[in-house]
DNA sequence: CGGCACATTACTGCCACAACGATCT
DNA sequence: CAAGATCGTTGTGGCAGTAATGTGC
């Protein structure tokens, strides 16, 4: 089974795009996030190499591998000796950062490039924008990861590498070394809410990471983009979210059953565009089709959703789970569809109202601005009967007989 | 704050017919 | 078992009607 870019359809995806809840290769990250000042703000972060479809949240020193939230936590979450594989966070970054900025913040990936791939890295050169890596005001610089447990006092709130994914990357490298499943369980799926203490957002200081098929994606050369592409390939990526939560409007009120249904990849869930200004956090970084932040903005509650999935799944529920469903899926689902539901009532209320009010707004218009600018068609199964419908005469829009009179003619 | 009118947006069904897939010979 | 014939179903796009939502008073 293989897995290609959302967008060209060709490179094997590198990087994962919240915002868009897409999967895509370098070269069309670069591309799609420089068409304007909107799509420079899409927090994306490396793709999972294990499922393929997940945002990376921390990589595996040992393995040397970038896992998502779900898969770090089927491949060390249970195991005794794998729990004491040292893993290091992945920060998510904006914009169209230069060559240095990505070294910066993925050090690993820039170790042991590829000869010949001196393309990619002119390429990745060319990648810059004014305002380099978009941080928030809030997003502290690296400290010890470890700080977490101290900060929340409880297994509701988990700071970590989420929070880093939403404020962007900001600080300074730090191994992240998780002893043992309990540690790691405090990890991964929490957010970061104001009001709460501030977690660091440890840089990456990764050996290697697959670098092969990151310097592969570079090439650009191989990608045919043109804003066809762009609409039809992006738009086929993003309906599969889209769906559960555009057809009510901005601010529908959410189908817990829709999402349910759409678990059957439940990948479900929340990611956040809209943690980059610290108002919606990440909630599950393993869900990704159940609606973007954008989608999440719509929403009318304004809580803060803080929340590990974990924990959310070890006691709640959902009917629209099918038994199929992983652990993994567990959480996935139950945290978004709390996260859709309002605010979780573990979650403390948020006593910066000013500032959330304000970055709300913000990011409400930015979600109105965004959805006018999407197109989500349909995709063309036959393109042979495509082909025919539109070049078939019609009666107010409807077909007529060959032969019969029409009032429209495409062909016209 | 609720109700009302109006405007805007989103969704659905309709149409003909080639293509498709299943079934039968 | 393979090939051909038959039949029912599917999918395609533009328009109109309807429902839902937003806005202002």
């Amino acid at each position: 089974m293989g897995y290609n870019c959302d967008f060209c359809g060709h490179q094997r995806p590198v990087v994962y795009c919240r915002s868009d809840v897409a999967c895509l290769c370098l070269s069309c990250d670069r591309n799609v996030h420089s068409a304007n000042a909107l799509s420079r703000r899409h927090s994306r972060t490396l793709l999972c190499e294990r499922c393929n479809s997940q945002p990376a949240f921390v990589r595996c020193v040992e393995e040397r591998v970038s896992l998502c939230e779900n898969c770090d936590w089927i491949g060390h979450g249970s195991s005794t000796w794998n729990s004491t594989h040292k893993r290091q966070t992945i920060n998510s970054y904006y914009g169209c950062p230069s060559s240095a900025e990505l070294s910066s913040l993925w050090p690993f990936f820039w170790q042991s490039p590829s000869p010949g791939e001196s393309t990619s890295e002119l390429e990745l050169g060319l990648m810059s924008i004014p305002e380099n890596m978009e941080r928030t005001s809030w997003g502290p610089s690296g400290n010890a990861i470890s700080q977490n447990q101290d900060n929340t006092g409880g297994a509701e709130v988990n700071n970590d590498n989420n929070a880093d994914m939403g404020s962007g990357w900001d600080g300074s490298s730090s191994v992240l070394e998780i002893r043992s499943p309990q540690q790691d369980l405090d990890q991964p799926g929490g957010l970061t809410d104001t009001s709460l203490p501030k977690l660091p957002c440890p840089q990456t200081n990764h050996p290697s990471l697959c670098e092969n098929d990151l310097y592969h994606d570079f090439n650009i050369d191989d990608v045919d983009l043109n804003l066809e592409n762009y609409e039809e390939l992006l738009g086929v990526t993003l309906n599969h979210s889209e769906e559960l939560f555009e057809n009510g409007g901005s601010d529908s009120v959410f189908k817990i059953k829709d999402i349910s249904a759409a678990d059957s990849n439940c990948r479900g869930a929340v990611s956040a565009e809209g943690s980059s200004i610290g108002l919606v956090n990440t909630v599950q970084p393993t869900c990704s089709n159940g609606a973007s932040a954008d989608s999440v903005m719509s929403n009318k509650t304004d809580s803060i959703l803080c929340f590990t999935g974990r924990q959310a799944h070890s006691s709640l529920s959902f009917s629209g789970l099918t038994g199929e469903s992983s652990g993994g899926d567990y959480q996935d689902c139950g945290a978004s569809s709390m996260l859709l539901m309002g605010e979780p009532p573990w979650c403390p209320p948020c006593t910066e109202s000013s500032f959330q009010s304000s970055t709300r707004s913000n990011a409400v218009m930015r979600y109105k601005e965004k959805k006018k600018t999407r197109k989500f068609e349909k995709r063309v199964r036959y393109a042979s009967r495509k082909a025919r419908a539109d070049v078939r005469k019609r009666v107010k829009g409807r077909f007529v007989k060959v032969g019969d009179a029409y009032d429209y003619d495409p062909l016209n």
